[in-house]
RNA sequence: GGGCCGGUGGCUCAGCCCGGUAGAGCGACAGGCUCUUAACUUGUUGGCCGCGGGUUCGAAUCCCGCCCGGCCCGCCA
């Protein structure tokens, strides 16, 4: 620590807390890790992970640093349970690792592929590029199987650990029992050469292929598969070794020189695989492992989610519904010891609010000191691509809810006019630049997506193909009268806006209906609804011609 | 059993580490954009800061105890 004058250093983000943390591995380049099991969908709670070693590894480079990420793909993990998506048979693929089961979509080439894949595919549109590791590879170099010797060699060290941390809070016979077991234990299991097993039973009755016994001199090892009962001895490289759990993570860690992995709170508990992690990396590896990040999970809508159980909203799912940007905000403004919960419903309001944490990055909107300050730090790590040097204007995603509902009547070319005018009244631009029209199109797509499959029935526009009995039930005659001349007005093509919007309430008058009646009845006809958007812009919106047309059909 | 997080206006949350005026967004209500409006905009409303005790001149904020909600501790971010 350079500064002598601790009372005035107060984080402003934890951003800064984290990679001042990481600064002190001195490292020639830090390596930041991330990791996943593909068990199935992954769901977008992994981003948060990688969103954060993606940004520790971008504030070590904006400080002159060399930084790296790494997403580390767990495919060698041995398939557990199958979400119920998933139409294979558990019985054939469990015990077997994900590297091994076949892609039932038969696109990749394995499940494992499969799945970690569709995650990776969104990388990109999320602003991060880690390196990708698939631990069923990287059990293969010599490398990790040199980690492996040191582990097993190191048997009797682990053996300690794992009673140390595992037994930490089990009661005396509990602790007798577990230490019983421990007695042959070996730190880890076999690819059985025969069937491919590296474990047998299923969820709560798992016995894994232990190895059964290690020899250092001669590098021979011996396993009993507990699935088909093939056995037999053979030296170690000529076997598909797998280490246990809270042996396999440190390795990991050794191997490729990881300087900092964030971890979930299963994880990162007080005396949880993390921990037991690093004492094997100082115990056996001999150096102190990764500057440990813990964070809170993402829930969806007040739940937690769960690949097993189904409760999944992937990244995929956030990108039709919202910008990437927006999630790597909600990310950056949390705590990292808080949850996340996403609730889809408030997604406008949401972009709302990073939109205009945005301008006042920008300058374009007012903010107090420490508001821009901070805006100065996060705003450009929420980007997921380039940093613009000018202010983009932005249309309201709350207009394009309304738009993108309109666009199969209005047609393309006359949408994305709507919106260039939007966005000109909204902003006083005199032109709309490329690069703010290059964003109204994504924008529009994920509007209708959100409103579709999201948005409460007042967000819904609805134009039924004709106009309900129901409504026609209600017209007295001074509305048919009203609506007659409104169907007039119409056809004058020398009205604007405005002087349509005049002329309807005059017509309304004219017939002795009250303004708010003449409103409920065109909106009864157009949506069903008794209020709507603006009357005059929403019938330009819609069509002269086809509001006409409409109206004229029930007189 | 061990541990973590939360409990602040109707809703979602900030403020708590650094004790001294309780804030934002949404909602509701009222107004503006012609007397209709879901965009936009102005304003108003609304909270004994979970409960009890302690420290202090002063506590949402620090300490202790309790209650409620959620979660982790075999695999799971």
């Amino acid at each position: 620590m350079t500064s002598e004058a601790p009372e005035e250093e107060f984080s402003i983000h934890w951003i800064r807390d984290v990679t001042e943390e990481v600064l002190k591995r001195n490292a020639a380049v830090f390596l930041i890790s991330t990791g996943k099991s593909p068990s199935g969908s992954i769901h977008i709670g992994i981003m948060r992970e990688i969103i954060i070693a993606d940004v520790i590894k971008r504030e070590l480079v904006r400080t002159g640093n060399d930084a790296r990420t790494m997403f580390v793909v767990d495919d060698y993990d041995p398939v557990r349970s199958f979400p119920a998506s998933v139409s294979l048979n558990l019985e054939d693929w469990v015990g077997i690792p994900y590297s091994d089961v076949v892609d039932e979509f038969g696109c990749c080439g394995s499940f494992g592929a499969h799945y970690a894949n569709e995650l990776i595919e969104t990388f990109d549109a999320f602003g991060v590029n880690p390196e990708i590791i698939w631990t069923s590879k990287l059990y293969e170099t010599p490398e990790m199987q040199d980690a492996v010797r040191i582990c097993l060699k190191h048997t009797e060290v682990i053996r300690d650990i794992m009673i140390e941390y595992v037994a930490n809070d089990f009661n005396e016979e509990q602790k007798e029992r577990y230490i019983e077991s421990m007695k042959n234990w070996y730190p880890a299991s076999v690819v059985c050469p025969k069937c491919g097993h590296l474990q047998a039973g299923a969820k709560g009755a798992i016995t894994p292929n232990r190895i059964t016994s290690y020899n250092p001199e001669s590098d021979m090892v011996s396993f009993e598969c507990q699935a088909c009962g093939h056995s037999d001895e053979v030296t170690l490289d000529r076997l598909r070794i797998k280490l246990v759990w809270r042996v396999d993570w440190p390795a990991k860690w050794h191997v490729l020189n990881v300087t900092c992995e964030p971890a979930g709170k299963d994880h990162s508990v007080k005396g949880g695989s993390y921990d037991t992690g690093l004492e094997v990396s100082r115990r056996v590896f001999d150096w102190p492992g990764p500057v440990k990040v813990p964070y809170e999970w993402v829930r969806i809508g007040g739940r937690d989610m769960s690949t097993s159980e189904g409760i999944v909203f992937t990244p995929r799912v956030w990108l039709s519904i919202a910008p990437p940007e927006l999630y790597r905000y909600l990310l950056l403004k949390t705590d990292l010891t808080r949850a996340i919960n996403i609730q889809p419903e408030r997604i406008p309001d949401m972009i709302d609010e990073y939109e205009r944490f945005e301008r006042v990055y920008y300058g374009v909107e007012d903010a107090n000191e420490t508001r821009r300050e901070l805006a100065q730090l996060v705003y450009p790590l929420c980007l997921s691509g380039d940093l613009s040097p000018e202010y983009i204007p932005k249309l309201p995603f709350k207009f394009a809810t309304v738009i993108s509902q309109l666009a199969d009547i209005l047609g393309h070319e006359a949408t994305l006019e709507k919106c260039e005018q939007a966005l000109k009244k909204q902003y006083g631009l005199e032109e709309v630049p490329q690069e703010a029209k290059a964003l109204i199109e994504p924008r529009l797509e994920r509007a209708l997506y959100w409103v579709r499959g999201y948005g409460s029935e007042r967000d819904r526009i609805e134009i039924t193909e004709e106009v309900s009995q129901d409504v026609l039930s209600t017209l007295t005659d001074p509305d048919r009268e009203f609506l007659a001349k409104v169907v007039e007005l119409l056809h004058h093509k020398d009205l604007d806006e405005d002087s349509l919007q005049s002329a309807i309430f005059e017509a309304a008058r004219g017939v002795g209906i009250k303004d708010r009646r003449a409103f409920v009845v065109i909106y009864r006809i157009l949506i069903s609804r008794k209020s709507g958007p603006r009357l005059a812009p929403f019938i330009s919106t819609l069509g002269r011609g086809w509001v006409a047309d409409r109206i004229a059909s029930i007189l």
